[in-house]
DNA sequence: ATTAAAAGCGACGAATTAGTCGTATTTTTC
DNA sequence: GAAAAATACGACTAATTCGTCGCTTTTAAT
């Protein structure tokens, strides 16, 4: 096999002409067919090209490997959640632990969407993760959760605050990919979500008397 | 390539003698090896027979097909953790909160072990999780799971208790996962085990005064 | 010792896959 | 409208992989 993982994951060259784009917007479309249709295993170059009605030469002309295809739909799911992230946590209207509430559901409920399409990415994230472009990509939620952090515990260290935030984010992350592996059904999300929720903001409450207590 | 994966994913015949009954073993231990240091990319029957110094044919006498040895792995990994489980859930000269910080802690420390061996297992899920065998062996747990929240939530009706205690273990099991695909230092281990017992406890905590007020 | 069963072997077939390269077509530029 | 640049094409190569099958060696039974 020629291997151009040396390559790495960024895109190829830029399309300058209209066709180029559609091109690449048609891959892409496909792609997400064929891991819904076919799931990570059978995710190959010459299928997203078939799918796409494209040819595979053309396809390699603006992604360098298969990973870079799978990465371009991972960043794109990424910046998709920072934007939920950013949204729904800054909202100053509401009450921290409400806004908390509120992304849970929408995390889940967005998780269970197209659960088909997402699991096989994650199943292919092998082929991706370890590229220098995956490590910095998901750095981008950091600032946002520190500062929804800092509104709520105002007073515990950077460390236990970091921390806690991290955990909270993870969980949600985790056992949202998780439970969104089984079909669901609109009641068990609503009620898995709440659950959730209801985790975090016992959590983060004990934490914060706890601070009071000690400062 | 001949396709052997209807033959299902179960043993292919017992070892009756010694020698088989090594062989097996040798091939187990080949398969450890040849997760963690090449990946569940680079797995393969053929390297496997070969680090375990057997032949591939010898290998398919034992084994149906790949999904099978990896299928094996996982099991006595499932086993184990359930052994954990049992030991320390139902250990009844601990209060049930420190018996939970205390499996917390186990299980986050099993995961950080051997973390690459662990992590190519489920790199390599797609392999053999949709089979039957793999559906039912994660019911193993469930019904110690269910005595312990009857002991920390006895009022609580059976539907929230569940689903806490779902909750309560996807938690653990993903967040322990993913917290453990980065190398990690002792110190960052017990921090991060800590935070999670810390929420485990509080949101069963709350739940516990809530059923109380409630009911 | 003879025979049958069990275990072991490894070259090989069948299939799949990633990515290339020389050529053809379309678009832009001047 | 001619030259140059960009885009598109797809047959093909080189590599990898799973699992089989006919044959040999070892062990157990009588």
């Amino acid at each position: 096999m020629a291997n151009r993982a040396n390559a790495g994951i960024s895109s190829r060259k830029k399309p300058k002409q209209a066709r180029s784009n559609d091109l690449v917007t048609a891959v892409l479309q496909a792609a997400i067919q064929v891991l819904a249709q076919e799931g990570a295993q059978r995710f190959t170059t010459a299928r997203v090209a078939e799918k796409a009605g494209v040819s595979i030469g053309s396809l390699y002309q603006y992604f360098p490997n298969k990973a870079a295809i799978l990465f371009r739909l991972q960043s794109d799911e990424w910046r998709e959640t920072s934007n939920l992230l950013g949204d729904i946590l800054t909202d100053q209207s509401q009450h921290p632990f409400e806004r908390l509430r509120s992304l849970v559901h929408a995390f889940i409920r967005s998780e269970c969407e197209e659960a088909a399409v997402r699991v096989a990415l994650s199943d292919a994230a092998p082929l991706y993760r370890d590229a220098p472009e995956a490590h910095e990509a998901r750095q981008a939620d950091k600032p946002i959760i520190e500062r929804f952090m800092l509104e709520v515990l105002p007073e515990t260290s950077d460390t236990v605050r970091r921390r806690a935030g991290g955990l909270v984010m993870t969980t949600m992350s985790t056992v949202g990919k998780e439970f969104s592996e089984a079909p669901r059904s609109e009641e068990e999300i609503e009620a898995h979500a709440d659950a959730m929720a209801d985790m975090f903001c016992a959590y983060l409450q004990q934490l914060g008397k706890n601070t009071r207590r000690a400062g």
